[in-house]
RNA sequence: GCGCCUGUAGCUCAGGGGAUAGAGCAUCGGACUUCUAAUCCGAGUGUCGCAGGUUCGAUUCCUGCCAGGCGCGCCA
């Protein structure tokens, strides 16, 4: 596996069929890296034996890439190795591939093998494969697809992390929803993953929402009483005092110091549960709420700070501390502990991933605001201070999301507390569509959020694309058990009769799974899955106008039924992934 | 000024060192006595922001520029 570094991450994937492998060893083979890997081994033979008479003269065998082609005219599988090729061996590049194919062993699955274009080997194969993929989503319901690739690493992914003052965004709502998918990606290719939501209770936001509480509560005796001029102009903290006043009608008998710990400690509780529940809602758990405060509890801060000291990168001026990030490649060196004796954001986040460290993870994954990206460097700059290498942390940035309404874009202001929050967006549009709107884009892309089309029932509406197709075949099953026919196992049809275009096209997006998979995981892209849905959905609805199934005679009828099962058992392991519900009926 | 993201069809966006660059929407025209027409089939649309460079080949990689978004605190 090869490391590129990227600027907001590391991205450790590459097209590294040749030679290596995608799964390990010992562990399970999906059909199609089977096949290509197959095709590889076969490649290489060629040109080894190519090499051995003389007929290609060349130092070393690159890396053999294999495809498959844009258009099915050109086969199943395409090399470009004889491209590649053609200057070392100094020949032109079809005439590489004739040598290649000349010496591709006879036989097997290859069905034929043409040099199409500039020098690309296309390979037709017979079917066998495909039907074996059918058998393999038998054998592994939603199981199918997923792979033992990332065994032995340990990631923590932390995502949202929105502070415990107020009610969470779409921007929050889009890095539930990728975090959330990522998540059951990581896991899907053999990932240990433990996923944490940050909560910041300890700092100045919370203070400041404490000091907003309080003088709600106050102000629900005394509606002179004055409201801080930064603090929270929200309703919701108007009712949160209201629930203080109930739990709490004595409050105002502690002094003032202890009455705001009190609402700092009771308030940012109370808005934890609250996104809890919205999270929940949505289809988003986490193993971990982790507690700022806690940190600062267990004096892990002081620790850690120590630490830094005793390695000598931190240093003093006009008064603070600060911490020689500069050292580790970051712009500029940060304050750990203010002039003021108070300590910064980032110590507290520092002495945070220095706690995930301690607890052995071998991955971290924070995914974050696009008001963020400038926090990278010092970030990774602390990582390494801490002993690890940069590419332990790894950064995903989400970019800013801009929802329209009529085609225009809703107008919205923090300050004046009128914002659309992410339970006013799921209210709206339901979960399903607001995560399948969220997963549909590539991370980093600026995202236009169409709330009219979101709550649109008709085909316009990309996630009831995805869902009516499950719904649809569950209906033909249904309607098959009400005709007393069962589907049938692989075992028991003549899979070979799946003939129909249409059919072939589905095979072969099903046989697509496992690598899917593999590269949303890896590239961390869920959006991948999000088109492979659609894409698989698209031609199941296609096949479904061109061909019957409960109509056709027994044996086909069966072949037909076995196939459209095992679609529906697919629809619902992407679906379940990216946190979609997947109905019966619509 | 520096950094990050984006720039592909009228719109929203995929894709990606190679074979005629894709989808949905929008537009136009077809298909329901037949398992859900929330569907399908067909038609048109492109200087892949601009300019250089690397390469047999660049829309893809590199550099510079232009445009839009967002950052650049002893805030979080």
């Amino acid at each position: 596996m090869v490391v590129q570094l990227c600027t907001a991450g590391f991205f450790p994937y590459r097209n590294s069929y040749g030679g290596v492998s995608l799964v390990r060893e010992g562990t399970e083979m999906s059909v199609w890296l089977e096949q290509k890997q197959q095709l590889i081994a076969a490649l290489r033979e060629a040109i080894d034996a190519a090499r051995a008479s003389g007929k290609l003269q060349v130092e070393s065998v690159p890396e053999i890439g294999l495809e498959v082609p844009r258009d099915k005219q050109h086969g199943d599988f395409a090399s470009n190795i004889a491209l590649v090729m053609a200057r070392s061996a100094r020949k032109a590049p079809r005439e590489v591939a004739e040598i290649i194919v000349e010496h591709l062993p006879q036989g097997g699955v290859i069905r034929a093998v043409e040099v199409a274009g500039p020098g690309f080997i296309n390979f037709f194969l017979s079917n066998d494969w495909l039907y074996a993929t059918l058998r393999a989503i038998e054998e592994q319901g939603e199981a199918y697809g997923n792979s033992s690739y990332g065994t032995g690493e340990k990631v923590l992914l932390e995502f949202v992390s929105a502070n415990p003052v107020g009610p969470m965004n779409v921007v929050n709502a889009r890095a539930a929803a990728v975090g959330d998918t990522l998540a059951r990606l990581l896991r899907a290719v053999g990932h240990t993953v433990h996923t944490e939501f940050y909560v910041n209770d300890a700092g100045n936001q919370a203070d400041v929402f404490a000091r907003s509480l309080e003088a709600r509560y106050q102000q629900l005796r005394d509606p002179s009483y004055p409201f801080p001029e930064d603090g929270y102009p929200g309703e919701y903290v108007i009712d949160l005092a209201k629930v203080l006043q109930e739990e709490r009608p004595d409050l105002l008998d502690l002094p003032y110091e202890e009455r705001i710990a009190f609402c700092k400690r009771w308030g940012t509780d109370q808005m934890v549960e609250m996104q809890r529940a919205d999270l929940a809602a949505y289809g988003v758990e986490f193993d971990l709420w982790f507690r700022e405060r806690d940190l600062h509890e267990a004096g892990a801060l002081e620790a850690v700070i120590q630490f830094l000291k005793e390695k000598g990168l931190l240093f003093e001026e006009e008064g603070a501390l600060w911490f020689r990030s500069t050292q580790f490649g970051d712009d500029k060196d940060r304050v750990i502990v203010k002039s003021d004796g108070s300590y910064t954001y980032v110590t507290a986040d520092i002495a945070y991933h220095h706690n995930k460290l301690q607890r052995g993870f071998t991955k971290l994954i924070n995914i974050w605001g696009p008001d963020h990206h400038g926090y990278i460097g010092r970030m990774k700059a602390a990582i390494q201070a801490l002993g690890y290498g940069a590419d332990t942390l790894e950064v995903l940035i989400l970019q800013y999301v801009a929802l329209l309404r009529d085609g225009q874009p809703v107008k919205m202001s923090k300050r004046a507390g009128e914002f659309i929050t992410m339970q006013d967006l799921v209210d709206e549009v339901g979960k399903d569509a607001a995560r399948f709107f969220f997963l549909h884009r590539s991370p980093e892309s600026h995202l236009d959020f169409d709330l009219d089309l979101a709550v649109e029932q008709s085909s316009e509406n990309p996630v009831f694309y995805v869902q009516y197709a499950h719904a649809r075949i569950s209906s033909v099953l249904r309607q098959a058990a009400e005709q007393g026919i069962t589907v049938p196992t692989c075992r028991e049809v003549d899979l070979s009769l799946l003939q129909h275009e249409a059919e072939l096209d589905l095979l072969k997006q099903l046989a697509a799974l496992p690598e899917e998979l593999l590269q949303a995981a890896l590239l961390r892209e869920p959006h991948r899955i999000t088109n492979y849905a659609l894409e698989l959905a698209g031609l199941f609805h296609s096949f479904y106008t061109h061909c019957h199934i409960l109509g056709e005679e027994p044996s086909l009828r069966d072949a037909r039924l076995v196939l459209v099962a095992n679609i529906r058992t697919v629809l619902r392991k992407v679906l379940g992934l990216l946190g979609v519900d997947a109905p019966e009926q619509m």
